[in-house]
RNA sequence: GGGCCGUUAACUCAGUCGGUAGAGUAUCUGCCUUUUAAGCAGAGAGUCGCUGGUUCGAGUCCAGCACGGCCCA
């Protein structure tokens, strides 16, 4: 939409600001203190009777913006919000003065005002702030969206989140609880022994996953950077250091596609526990998965998109090949013999030529399996060939001691008892290089210091990575990543 | 990348067969001192996403493009 600064609404408004201030009222000041907040006047007088708030002299100074108005010739009644929610105001021309009755007359809905003043209660029995003054605290120069349809256009809601978070009170609760689900993650975490650090956002190796990576670059150093794709081999060079239990809450970045489940930053938590292995790790994922969800929706059962899910722990944990035949329907000979898995991907539209058999494998499971799995799922038993950072299972050494979560059909997490032998290690590197070399633009790169760290020794460890956007998206019962992320990435908007 | 859908006033949306662009909210004016989707009376407000094409005439039909959504890869 064109923004057209010749609408008629946005004359009126600006020539509206304009009097204002040609009649001396200041549009912007900023010495305005408050002392009390919407939410606290509702608690504290909610229950008083209209004679006890007749008695009550206390003066009352908080601030808001103008949400509604409902004017007559001599008194307004509005309702003001602030952070903590919304009360009404009735201002009386008689009580506040007549010339300020006429500067309040030209306030708008979307104005900040400063209200003082006491409460009692309407004849229908609402709440209300007599004001004894108003003072304009910010002229607002745009209209507010409607006031009952609200904003509604999904492409406005995301470009202009800050209206979005005006008018429609769901969304701002939506990142309030964000804002909750990490602070009682790092809660649980931090109440197990593990400490929170922060490692380079900027990599001259971008590792622990495969992705493509943003690139920049450093003047002063005059080298290329990469925005990392995972923190993984930073958080494990800590162990080397001698850390135990470290994690981490952040954005990481992929250069790829935007979907309803991807953007490109999003936020991962990534934790490493020193002497703990994958088994480990996924009985703890169960417990904090199901603390976090009792603690922020008071349940662990939960409805996701039409879907009852029950996050209640133990969680049912299949290998990956056994899944693939116990819910993904495949015959038994199909999973064991190469060429028939091949054959039947194939028939599935699925390229195997030039593909390890673990990405053959994987790719069935991520269009057989993975939409199938609505109730909380440990997939185990992955293949080496797609887990290069993973210790190598003891019996079967095709295989590694790493899971994935799924929940609601979507995964959730990913972990895996840490390579820390750096002979295996810089073998799979290796390897991982010469898929690059085949082609494979997300193949590892080699990385000699994460090796040259491996040689001090690692202690054996367990770590995973929890996408938390998605783990939000499952507490909050929305559909897509972009609900969820504040200022999802879109392309430019037309000018 | 492909398919489908959407884009009309600040917001939410109508717009029939191609024939002068509409409603509600918001805004403005008047009346109104307990309203709460306040009420009553009146008024103003549009580059119909953009660029072309067809046509006497295009919001409407056609093509291309842009942005967004959903589905598929």
């Amino acid at each position: 939409m064109a923004m057209s600064e010749e609408s008629q609404v946005l004359r009126q408004r600006r020539q509206k600001a304009r009097e204002l201030r040609d009649a001396g009222v200041q549009l912007y000041p900023n010495d305005f203190s408050v002392q009390d907040h919407l939410a606290d006047i509702r608690e504290h007088y909610g229950e008083w009777s209209e004679e006890d708030l007749a008695q009550e002299q206390k003066i009352l100074i908080c601030a808001g913006r103008i949400m509604s108005m409902r004017s007559f010739g001599r008194a307004s009644f509005m309702h003001i919000k602030d952070a903590t929610g919304k009360l009404q105001v009735y201002v009386q021309r008689d009580v506040i003065g007549q010339d300020e009755y006429r500067v309040f007359k030209k306030m708008d809905i979307g104005d900040f005002v400063g209200v003082t003043g006491t409460v009692f209660r309407t004849h229908r029995g609402e709440l209300t702030l007599q004001a004894q003054e108003v003072r304009l605290l910010s002229k607002s120069l745009r209209p507010l969206p409607e006031k009952w349809h609200g904003l509604r256009d999904v492409e406005t809601r995301y470009r202009q989140r800050y209206v979005d978070l005006v008018v429609n009170d769901s969304v701002r609760e939506v990142f309030i609880k964000r804002a909750k689900i990490i602070q009682k993650i790092q809660e649980f975490l931090r109440g197990h022994g593990f400490i929170e650090v922060e490692t380079p956002m900027m990599q001259p190796i971008p590792g622990g996953a495969t992705a493509r990576p943003f690139k920049t670059f450093h003047n002063a150093l005059g080298i290329d950077l990469y925005l990392r794709i995972a923190p993984e081999l930073y958080l494990k060079r800590l162990l080397v250091g001698g850390f135990e239990r470290v994690f981490e809450i952040n954005r990481s970045f992929r250069n790829e596609g935007i979907s309803f489940q991807h953007n490109p930053e999003f936020t991962m938590l990534e934790f490493y526990q020193a002497y703990a292995t994958y088994e480990d790790l996924m009985t703890f994922t169960e417990e904090m998965v199901c603390w976090v969800a009792q603690e922020v929706n008071g349940s662990p059962q939960l409805s996701f998109q039409g879907k009852e899910i029950d996050l209640s722990p133990p969680w049912p944990r299949y290998r990956l090949s056994d899944a693939l035949v116990a819910i993904g329907g495949l015959e038994g000979s199909e999973v064991e013999d190469e060429e028939k898995l091949r054959t039947k991907a194939e028939t599935l539209g699925i390229t195997t030529a030039g593909q390890e058999s673990g990405k053959v494998l994987t790719k069935l499971f991520d269009i057989l399996v993975e939409p199938k799995l609505e109730q909380p799922t440990f997939i185990t038993h992955y293949p080496i060939d797609v887990s290069p950072l993973s210790r190598r299972n003891e019996e079967d050494p095709s295989l590694v001691d790493r899971f994935e979560l799924f929940i609601g059909g979507y995964e959730i997490a990913n972990g895996f008892s840490e390579l820390n032998d750096p002979i295996d290690q810089r073998e799979r590197f290796l390897q991982q290089v010469a898929a690059r070399e085949a082609g494979d633009e997300e193949a590892h790169l080699m990385d000699d210091d994460y090796i040259r760290a491996l040689e001090y020794g690692m202690p054996p460890a367990a770590g995973e990575g929890v996408g938390i956007d998605r783990l939000v998206m499952l507490l909050t019962d929305l559909p897509s990543i972009r609900e969820v992320i504040l200022f999802p990435h879109l392309r430019p908007e037309r000018s």
